[in-house]
DNA sequence: TACCGCTTGTGAACGCATGCACAAAGTCGG
DNA sequence: CCGACTTTGTGCATGCGTTCACAAGCGGTA
């Protein structure tokens, strides 16, 4: 992931790592969670909310209050001991680690029906990441706004990403052109990209690349669906069931 | 461990107890990426390939090769030494293991831009997910067809889901209205939930939830360009307390 | 000030997942 | 039929992430 290079500086341990040292040693998956957090701690703050519990919080997040504290730890001491922390200070540290202090300018690639409803969120969910450009192969489309943002043709996606300053690329295409279309968000500079679709992209090792596979959560799903049948029907006989010609089965 | 027993049987095999004894130990991790190598030798399939290394297959699903071979020994061994796997055995195989032998009926719920698009997606990608019922609070909107279903009244939820046997429910509808439509779902017998409102659902244990939630992977991609550009900017950010962004280089 | 109860922050143990390395097992050419 | 080559399947070590448990620290109280 990356390019890793030395991660450290040699053996020259700091005595206190700055910020931002820190943020290179946050767990991918507490990244996660510290957004959960933040959506969480949001709401609390427009409810009036000024002071939580890592207990109080762990519960509204759906994650163990341990697990919490120790996410919470990752970006430094900010909590009271005794008391818990601060809403307002805990929202504007997460905010800070994860980039929010400043807006990421987002393009979506591909105006079917997923881009458009990506286009209509209108600046995304939580604010913070405007949509400024919005390309499609179809001339027809092109010119159109949509979402207040009109539709640039693909063709010019790279010029109009580097005079935008696009950060982030969403790609909601149909399958077969998202590789092409990663490669031209790709040498337009974008680092950052958010598949839509159902492809597994190559990209160079500096770009970080989500995916959103809607087909593998719900076949992820379907396993789950198959496996309570299974113990539904396998259960209810007892582990009896398969030892009719001695076969002994395992604890 | 049982051993191997059926060495005879191919593809449309029905389910054997020591299979789905099996799919019970399946990591979750390694469930999400059998549905990518299903996808990806589904093209194979499709492209006329009929025997696939670990290698290949791993390369092209963008996973290490041995993680790939471990993961396709928690399903058997449907591998050949010396050769490698042949496609349709294997497809069909996983599909057994995904539960993706029968369809499952899928209700969405908000049929807003996104439930729009999940509804014209039609079928769902990689199919086998028919989409049999669509909810709105909007009377408006009741009765419309979309992607061909008509929608119905949400204080229907119930009685329609559990006549059209909804086994999976989509959840696309603004915040504050998922926990109330999460809760009337389970009501009605559905125990697999994919949530699309960036809200924390609290549910039953015998419900399976699963989430896609914009913000938190925008905000992920966010957390990494902002530890790109720090990176790039060269030390750390020092930032204390109340202060904006005062750029100060720490040696 | 000294004590008490509460909550944070974290060291340490545990468990799961990843990656390596190799024996087992098969094919192919002679 | 045999030996060389190829590729699977997996035991094992390593690393990451989660959970536990408790000392440290803070506010309140007498």
């Amino acid at each position: 992931m990356a390019s890793q290079r030395g991660e450290g500086e040699m053996n020259t341990t700091p005595a206190e790592p700055a910020d931002r040292e820190r943020a290179r040693a946050i767990p991918e998956a507490a990244v996660a969670r510290l957004a959960v957090y933040l959506r969480v701690l949001s709401g609390m703050a427009d409810q009036g909310v000024n002071a939580v519990s890592s207990e109080e919080l762990s519960q509204a997040a759906g994650v163990n209050a341990a697990k919490l504290r120790k996410d919470l730890s990752y970006i430094g001491s900010y909590g009271t001991r005794g008391v818990g922390y601060d809403v307002e200070v805990l929202v504007s540290h997460i905010e800070r680690i994860l980039g929010l202090t400043r807006n990421h300018s987002v393009a979506v690639v591909g105006i079917g029906n997923l881009g458009h409803a990506l286009a209509n969120y209108g600046g995304f969910p939580g604010r913070g990441f405007p949509v400024t450009a919005l390309f499609d192969v179809d001339a027809d489309l092109v010119g159109i706004p949509v979402g207040g943002i009109p539709v640039s043709h693909i063709d010019d996606i790279t010029a109009v990403c580097v005079e935008r300053e696009v950060s982030i690329g969403v790609i909601a295409t149909p399958p077969p052109a998202a590789q092409s279309v990663c490669d031209r968000l790709v040498s337009a500079g974008v680092q950052c990209i958010l598949n839509f679709a159902p492809v597994v992209l190559q990209v160079p090792d500096n770009v970080e690349v989500r995916k959103v596979d809607l087909a593998v959560e719900m076949q992820i799903l379907s396993f789950h669906v198959a496996r309570r049948a299974d113990e539904a029907a396998g259960v209810s006989v007892g582990n009896n069931g398969l030892g009719v010609d001695g076969m002994v089965i395992r604890p």
